[in-house]
Formats: C-alpha cells, structure tokens, sequence
DNA sequence: CTAATAGTGTCTATTAGACAGTATGTT
DNA sequence: AACATACTGTCTAATAGACACTATTAG
C-alpha cells in the first residue's frame, strides 16, 4: 500500500487500464417556415434538424449529426460547444445534455462512447454560416400507438426511419426503441433523434426552451405554432395567450402585409425570476 | 481513400487515438424510518443514499456512491446493473442514467469520464446484503435562496455539503451547481447527489417512480409521507388521496397496533396503460 | 366585400387547496 | 378517556378547455 495519495499517483500507470474513446454528437434543432401558395395564409412551421454527410467510412454516404472526438484534456460539456463553433460558427447556442448512448458495438471501427446534445437555434441566424456538407432536414413525426415515423426530408432527399417504443417498468428508462427502419442515418442516431424530440416535446411545457429557437421579435401566432409542431397537436388561443402572457412583453412595432389583420410583434422577457421547479 | 468499410475498418489502428476510462457511478436511493419514543406517533422518514468508504486511493477513507470501470466490452447501461448486482446482491432495481461528467480533473489518476445513475430500491429488500463498506447515509436538505445545505448521516458520521446554485441562460443545462463545502465526499460526487436529488424532485409529480421505493404493502400514510420527504414539504391529505387513487388498489389487509386507528394496505397498481407524457 | 388571422370575453369543466368533521384503534 | 392517525365531505380558488364574438388588414 501507499503511503499518501501523491505517492500513489505516481506509481499509477492508465496504461494498466483497456481504454476507449469518446465523441459527442449534437442533434441540432430549429424551426422552418414554408411559405404557403396562398398569399393569405401564414407560413406553415416544421421542426427541422441538422444532419450532415459523412464522407469517411464507416457509414460513407449516410447523414449524422455533427459531433466529434472529445479531447484528452477537453472537458466533456465544452465538445459540442466546439464542435458547433467549428460547424456553425455561433457560439451562443442554447445547449443540453441528451444521454450517453455505449452500446458495445454502435461504431464498427472500435469501442467509442457517445454523449449526445440538443442544440436549439434560430434557423436564420446561421443563414449561410453553415458548412456545405451540412443540410437542414425538416421533420414529420407520425404516430400511431407505440409504432413511430419520422420523416425527414431536405430538398433532395427523404429519409425515413420507423421505430416502435417499448415500455419498460424496471429498466434504465421509461421507456426503450427499437429501431425498426432505418437506411439513411448513421450510427444509433435514430434512437438518439427520437429520445431527443420526446425530451423536447416534454420539456417545452415546463421551461423556456422555445425561445431559443425564436428571433428577437415574433408575434404570438407564429410562437404559438412553434409550440404547436413541438407538441404535435393545436392549441387553442385563449387558453395558448393566457399562459404565454407572463413570459413575453408586446413591443410597439407590428408585423404587416400579411394578406389579414397585422399582428403585435412580441419580445421574450426572460431573466424574470423563475417559480420553483 | 477506402474501396469500402470492411477495407477501411481493416485499415484503422484504433492507437492512433487518444483514449481514456469510463465509470459508472449510482446513485442509490431509498426511504429510511426513525422510529419515534413516542408510541402513538409514526415513525418519521428521511431519503437516504448509498455510501462507500474509499479504501484505496485516490480520496482514500472518503465517501462516494458504489461504482467501477465500465468494461470493454460491456454496454455502457449493463454497467450499473452489474456494479449493484455485486455490491446488494439484487438485479431487478430500477435503474436510470442522471448525467455523464467528463471535467478533465474529476480524477486525479488519469482523464476518467463517468456517467451517473440514480437507483430506487426498498431498502429492507436487502437488508443483511450490503458489503460492509458500503453504509447507508439518512438525507437532510437545507434550501435557503440559492444556497444548499445537505447533511448526510449515518450511525458514526455527518457528512455537510454546501452547494451554490447558480441560474445559466444559455449553456448545458438549466442551472448549475458550484460546491462551496465538501470534506467528506470523493469526486465530483456532491454535485452528482444534488443533481440526482433534483431529477427525483421534478420526476415523482409526473410519474410513478417512488413505488420502487415502497414494499408491497404500504399504507397510504406511509406512502404520502415518502411523497413529502422526497418534495421537502407537507401535503394536504384530501388532495393527495385523491391525486394517488388511480394508482393504488386497496387490499383487505390492515395495518394495526401502531396506537392508532388501523390503516388500509394497498398496493402498486403498476402495469396500467399510462397517459401519454 | 372577402378571406384569413388577431385578439378578447365569458361560460364551463376540471383540478388543486383548504378546512372541518367523523372514525377507530392502542394505551 | 385521550391521543394520534385514518379517512371523507364539501366549499372555494385557480386553471384549463371551449366557443363565440369583434377587429383589421391586403387584395
């Protein structure tokens, strides 16, 4: 034995130790505006992702999130801010830990453990900032009891992945998923997509988080279908305008030309002192 | 360039990286009873945790939650069942992952990463199965403002713990925590805890979690007060029977001689299709 | 004028909080 | 009898859901 622990340090050899490596992946999500053929009606929001093309092997050709190796003398959390940093050239990006995903065999070149992140942004703030391997791809969740589809598509590509989730009552989570379909997304991402999107639908209730993915001024219609695309479902005015209220302040300027009734532009008041919990 | 993967992977020297260990560290919760010296009275309840003294450096004779290397070829999440199987004897514990901490100097031996999980169990389901470093450490929380103070006790020791908690807008996570006190326990374990001790707090409102804690029978006394222990205040009894209905059944079993009016046993309803969210 | 969204008022249903009361065992 | 908890009834407050109505623009 050791005398103290200096001395114990130094007769310690990690070498002694099987190693692995370690990346981090971020799933990357903000919201799309489609603009409607008809001059009327307002732009038709998606979630959309940003996923880009490996051009290595292993899974050539496939797309990914963007994520990384995570340095040997880089703390775990600062990764993906400098992976974003590198893909996106923001730094201020709103960021959260997802889950560590180290099933033995997710990367067929050799032991490598990943913790993925949510970044949340506002799409038009890297207009034109992103790198050309990158695309954002919008998503369309379809579900149908325990049986998921998410489609996602950019200009020239649809993806499709179909997961089935299972209940579990004594395990590592609620639930599990099970990957039923999936030709285009590399490594376990599909899972890690799906975990993430119910992680966000889960949380928007409770917290803030949308406004990470708002620009500076927004009118309440168009917050509201953002929280609408989140949660897959309508919400109704009244109800949506009486709980917003507390978290946005109405400024002076108002979004016109829209083919109907202009409407307040809104700013997010944030900072506010927050309820417990 | 690589004709295709099996070639590319035949090529790849996973030496060429820099590489480092991985743990798993639980987080084992329970609910303990203190008997009270007035017979009328029910026993009072306290959170309790897992501990174990550290008999090796580094922080030797320090306390941190039960954990260990996760192995090269083992599942990340299979390492926790098999740490818990070897230190309580007991493999159907619920099990979920908290956070993965990768601060590059959380270990002074070499670059280690560890991912957390939290553990509920029924404390007497292994009565007599603990190995004898391992202790359990009865919870006081102290919350003032953004100032936590925890109080970790057992038969011989009181451990303190003060935590800052400091509100983040823009970063990992919602808030974080800088530990302003801490002698007794090793790593960056007091972090870990108030984190784990925090998710519980959010989950036990919209889930069914504590009932890993309860034993089979419990009444619904005993059970309002592991809600309260868990929340840090005292609920009204109306609104929690009512809130708890649908998940219990009540058996015809009493609970008597406690010097008061004998109360009904009831049990986990479990199972039953739960609401989406 | 019309289509479409903006924005509000109000009724109802549901849920949470509060309090008071009755019930029933042990010592 | 007295204490302590078990358990229930009911009133009130707060919140969520639903619907109808008015307002205002571009074309």
């Amino acid at each position: 034995m050791y005398k103290n622990e200096k001395e114990f340090l130094k007769a310690y050899n990690p070498e002694d130790f099987e190693r692995l490596s370690m990346t981090a992946d971020i799933m990357v999500l903000s919201v799309s505006s489609y603009e409607s053929n008809n001059y009327r009606k307002t732009d038709e929001k998606h979630m959309s992702v940003l996923l880009v093309k490996r051009e290595d092997y292993p899974f050539k050709d496939k797309w990914c999130f963007p994520g990384g190796f995570v340095g040997i003398n880089e703390n775990l959390d600062d990764a993906p801010i400098r992976i974003l940093k590198n893909e996106t050239n923001l730094s201020d990006i709103y960021l959260e830990q997802l889950y560590t995903n180290g099933e033995v065999n997710r990367d067929p070149r050799m032991r490598i453990i990943s913790t993925s992140y949510i970044a949340l942004v506002d799409k038009n703030r890297l207009e034109g900032k992103l790198k050309d391997n990158a695309s954002w791809f919008d998503i369309r969740i379809l579900e149908e009891k325990d049986i998921i589809d998410i489609y996602l598509t950019n200009q020239s590509k649809e993806i499709h992945i179909k997961i089935k989730r299972i209940l579990k009552e004594h395990t590592t989570d609620r639930y599990a998923f099970e990957v039923l379909e999936n030709k285009d997304l590399a490594f376990d991402h599909a899972k890690v997509l799906l975990n993430g999107l119910m992680r966000i639908r889960n949380k928007v209730n409770y917290t803030d988080i949308v406004f990470n993915m708002m620009p500076e001024y927004f009118t309440l219609g168009e917050l509201q279908s953002v929280y609408e695309v989140i949660l897959g479902k309508k919400l109704l005015d009244p109800a949506f305008r009486r709980i917003i209220s507390s978290k946005v302040k109405k400024t002076s300027k108002m979004r016109t030309g829209e083919g109907h009734r202009p409407s307040a532009l809104f700013q997010y008041k944030g900072k506010e002192k927050n309820k417990n919990s």
